[in-house]
DNA sequence: GCTGTGGTTGCAATCGATTGCATAAAGGGT
DNA sequence: ACCCTTTATGCAATCGATTGCAACCACAGC
């Protein structure tokens, strides 16, 4: 380099000027220092001003365009404003309703999320969250978490405010909202029952999550209390809630001796994968075999038949868990609570009455 | 109070001390400078540490649980790792694939995105561009711009670097990946004219978006080209991309005399609603009328009939706008490209031989 | 006129990490 | 032995905003 210019000042050089006004060149229009500039436009803070200085500073910074570097703010508040949302898989068409409520709750708060897929390696969770703690984020929302998850310690350990939305722990460590996961095979077996069906099958989902456990053990209950017996009361279990893991539990339960006259699936997508079962064995639903859900994800009413099924508060349940975790920051030291969501049975043309 | 105790040093108060430790406690665990262990923890700058002290700091690092803080590398980089993206509804079952696409190319470069919904308001985007630039995004992703729309000129007025995905601007005056509109058309008229239709409907999506107005004008032309007369290429608008305002435009196009015996929709979720349409008109797809859709969004191959539909890239459209941005953020002076992906049909039970 | 009170504003340290320059060792050449 | 280069580390400023304290002014009360 033969001279180096005018850039640079002090021992450092100065990082590609941004165009974005600061709160020093406010301050230098209205003639006052930068604090007084911060606290003008601080609401909490502005009594401590002078209402004309305010108005002054108030509309230099209209005019210069100045908005507020959050990341500088953060740094010496320590409150990002960011909020962290490890989701199962923004594809799978049950999340967005819940992450809608998490978002709009918690941006009329003020607050931003960043949402991280953990995909199928779950073991990746524990680095994703601490990636979101390095980057600041004021709480998580984790809509992943399987009954016995190492990643619930961590956040602990991080003492970093947590909420468990959809899944819960076994331990009852963080505060969660949840659907009634037992409540919703209740609904669904009793409605199978008035039905008439006395041979009813379930396609359970993985074992390690809440979902998947509760739903199984309601499903084993409620079937027991009908007064179904035992070994009319059948179970598959499906390793993943994938329309193909569903197809497969569901053709394992529709060969067996005797073969069930209804199947209770505990997700949607594996539900769909009971049609895909039944259209391969050329039965159909549900005039040989009736269907329920479990969800009332967004178009199932356009599936054929249309799928009845258990629909639960997805976006409320966002809201509130967003709310829980807002109260968590606002008070760290608060109880956990844990709510519990009621769900409700929408019939629609996948049951009917049994035809034996 | 009585005594304010030994939380006071200087004339500010330490806030809240947290217990993350930081790059001081790492470099005096080592007896080191805090610039020695910024050096050797950075895989750009550890070549200017001698070995022995990179390998010494990075396991009391480690030892520790130190993770750097992003927000503070931040503020003194200029760099945030966030990119901002402006989703039109997560909730929309066909944005999802798209949005993964993005998140996966662009933490695979080490950036995190904050999704915004942008919602119905179209006038809140500029703000919400605004509120993501001062959370410091390193750049935009906008999914939901409109032909002519002033967060364009907004966007270039900020010099942030930004790219539009899906739906372009009408002066291209940011770089886009987007679906090759007409061609889409072209393949779905085409497939209907082979089938020997010869009066045809479209239901246009919104006039003010590119997808709208750009498959509107390749359904007039490959409609002309296949021969149709004029008054057999009927087109009506649906004022957004939803189940009702199909519904609504498809009655509309029904109800013409002499109808339509195949309708073209500008998007899956308007061909939903020809399908409740089609009900409330007793008439049979595709015996009566055949339906092509446009996007295949998931489980469309449920419905009944299954849907005949356009499919196009829309995870390859994420990643390849992620790329993008990734080149245009690491040179900004770089010309700007467009990127037209092909769009492919997939032909399902929605669609038959012309009856009459 | 002097002190006290209250209201405004400025000063400077701070959050945690990065980085240009300075400086201190270590090594090589003559 | 001396100087010069190379290499490794320390120093201190900096990013932009926040905030406890100090300083200042004006006015009131005695």
């Amino acid at each position: 380099m033969a001279h180096r210019g005018r850039t640079i000042t002090g021992p450092t050089a100065r990082p590609a000027a941004s165009s974005r006004p600061t709160i020093k060149d406010v301050a230098s229009k209205c003639g006052v220092h930068p604090s007084t500039v911060s606290r003008a436009l601080s609401p909490a803070m502005s009594h401590l001003v002078a209402a004309d200085v305010t108005r002054r500073i108030r509309t230099a910074a209209a005019a210069l365009g100045y908005r507020a570097n959050v990341t500088a703010a953060g740094l010496r508040t320590g409150r990002s404003g960011l909020i962290g949302v490890l989701a199962p898989d923004i594809a799978d068409p049950g999340f967005p309703p819940v992450l809608s409520g998490i978002t709009e709750t918690l941006s009329a708060a003020g607050y931003a999320t960043i949402v991280v897929d953990v995909g199928p390696d779950r073991s990746r969770q524990q680095e994703l969250v601490d990636k979101l703690i390095a980057r600041g984020v004021d709480g998580l929302v984790l809509a992943t978490v399987a009954l016995n998850d190492p990643v619930v310690g961590h956040c602990i350990a991080a003492s970093i405010p947590a909420v468990l939305v959809n899944r819960s722990d076994a331990g009852r460590r963080l505060p969660a909202v949840v659907t009634d996961d037992e409540a919703g095979m209740r609904l669904a077996v009793e409605h199978l029952a008035t039905l008439g069906h006395i041979r009813i099958g379930h396609i359970a989902g993985p074992r390690h999550v809440s979902t998947g456990a509760l739903r199984r053990a309601g499903f084993k209950t409620s079937a027991t209390l009908a007064g179904l017996p035992a070994r009319n009361i059948m179970v598959e279990t499906a390793p993943a809630y994938t329309r193909e893991a569903g197809r497969l539990a569901a053709l394992r339960l529709l060969d067996r001796k005797p073969a069930p006259s209804a199947l209770v699936a505990a997700n949607d997508l594996l539900a769909l994968g009971i049609y895909d079962a039944l259209s391969m064995r050329d039965l159909r639903c549900p005039s040989d075999v009736s269907v329920v859900g479990h969800n009332d994800m967004p178009y199932v009413d356009m599936l054929s038949p249309p799928l009845t099924t258990v629909r639960i508060a997805q976006r409320e349940m966002g809201s509130q868990a967003a709310q829980m975790l807002l109260e968590q920051i606002a008070n760290p030291g608060a109880a956990h609570r844990r709510i519990m969501l009621r769900p409700e049975l929408i019939v629609r043309g996948s049951t009917a009455r049994a035809s034996n």
